[in-house]
DNA sequence: ATATAACGTGTATTTTTTACACTAAGTAAT
DNA sequence: ATTACTTAGTGTAAAAAATACACGTTATAT
């Protein structure tokens, strides 16, 4: 495979679906662009792969360029390679999700000038998207939406303490659907992968819940299984 | 993201995983390279992308080019992109797997002149591999072990009509394990997507079995559902 | 007729999933 | 301090699914 001499007249692109979850709202970070084609237009956040740079490395750089965050677990679901999905050339991109956690410390950092500004946008609220993005997130969400019922991901949109009930609105979002409590409750312990902290929460009205840690080893022997929701 | 003028030298490729199932072995398509680089290695199908072709037409194309087949069912399952897996150029490959049903009928067609050959060989015999397609190789058996969990794609392997049995030593080979004949059945029947035919195997010394048919129709309703094995 | 080899079938047990509703605890207002 | 309010936290019964397990049946070959 691969003849040399033709056809090195490709770009590569990533583009990152980022799911950030501000402790009730999901949310996805897009950026304003500001340049042609699609000015003004929102857009997934995305750049060009270097020469130099795996896509897996790639992916981290624009992630970091993009939200200062580095050692984020991202994974690489799709490569989108129509033709026409870039004005300017053949581009294919090769697409990532990452989960995040969202404070309101988070500050979204340093964009490259060919954005006016970085947002995290509702997932219910979107507006159009710039190219094939629309395409790009619709993939993303099914992604996460298979792999969440297989592993317990979650937990990356999560703060380092969190109650129960915080963990079944992550699910509950990302399904798109309720979940009887009791039930959800009883399974997400029978994983085994959290933490019961002697801790409640504080500052809230009304009766506070017990917080939880979760516990990466125990996760990592359990990555291989695959469990259902 | 993707400003113009730099970036353009990428090449992109296809490597396509072709399973094959004879009715008793698992395959897999190789060529044997006639070209530098790893001339008279054995390495998986593929090429380049053309400009004018999305990579889901490549594959198809490739496929076709590589086995004469065509309108056959195959999923892109990871975009490979390290820097140097390549010897001469930055060349990102995007990977397919197929399930084919073999047959001594079907004839390894028209190869390019960069393949001396292009044989079905044993999964548990693999000679060693060019660039990073054991790693390719690897990454797509993964895959269709989850898969093959959560959908009866068993059928793309096997001949129009076939066995119980012979559908259970599919799912044998591809998990790696021996499975239960009677709760076996009991599932894969569960799905309702047989057909029991009044025929029966013929030529075969001992009792024969009872043939199926697979029903495209509800298949493709259960589509979107998963289920486990 | 007999031996052979694969076919085809059932049940009991355990585990998992689902459905379902109330009391307890803490906060806020009066 | 009483009351009203809101969320936390808990158990059980029924149904469904998964597992473990063994033998009589049937077509073929000799």
């Amino acid at each position: 495979m691969t003849e040399i001499t033709p056809g090195f007249d490709f770009a590569v692109s990533i583009d990152c679906v980022l799911f950030g979850f501000d402790g009730s709202e999901l949310k996805i970070l897009l950026i304003e662009r500001n340049e042609e084609p699609f000015k003004d237009w929102w857009a997934l956040p995305g750049n060009l792969v270097n020469k130099d740079e795996s896509v897996d490395q790639s992916a981290q750089r624009i992630l970091k360029e993009l939200t200062g965050l580095s050692d984020i677990y991202m994974e690489q679901y799709y490569a989108f390679g129509e033709v026409n999905r870039h004005p300017q050339g053949r581009v294919i991109s090769v697409a990532y999700y990452a989960m995040l956690r969202l404070g309101g410390e988070k500050p979204l950092k340093p964009l490259s000038s060919y954005a006016k500004k970085a947002q995290w946008i509702n997932v219910a609220d979107l507006p159009k998207l710039a190219f094939d993005h629309q395409h790009i997130l619709n993939k993303g969400l099914e992604k996460i939406k298979r792999r969440i019922k297989h592993l317990p991901l979650a937990f990356e949109l999560l703060p380092e303490k969190f109650t129960l009930t915080q963990v079944q609105s992550v699910y509950e979002l990302i399904l798109g659907k309720k979940l009887d409590k009791r039930n959800f409750r009883k399974k997400i312990l029978s994983f085994k992968v959290l933490k019961e902290l002697e801790e409640k929460q504080r500052g809230v009205s009304f009766r506070a819940a017990t917080l939880y840690k979760f516990d990466k080893r125990k996760y990592n022997k359990l990555f291989g299984k695959e469990i259902s929701f």
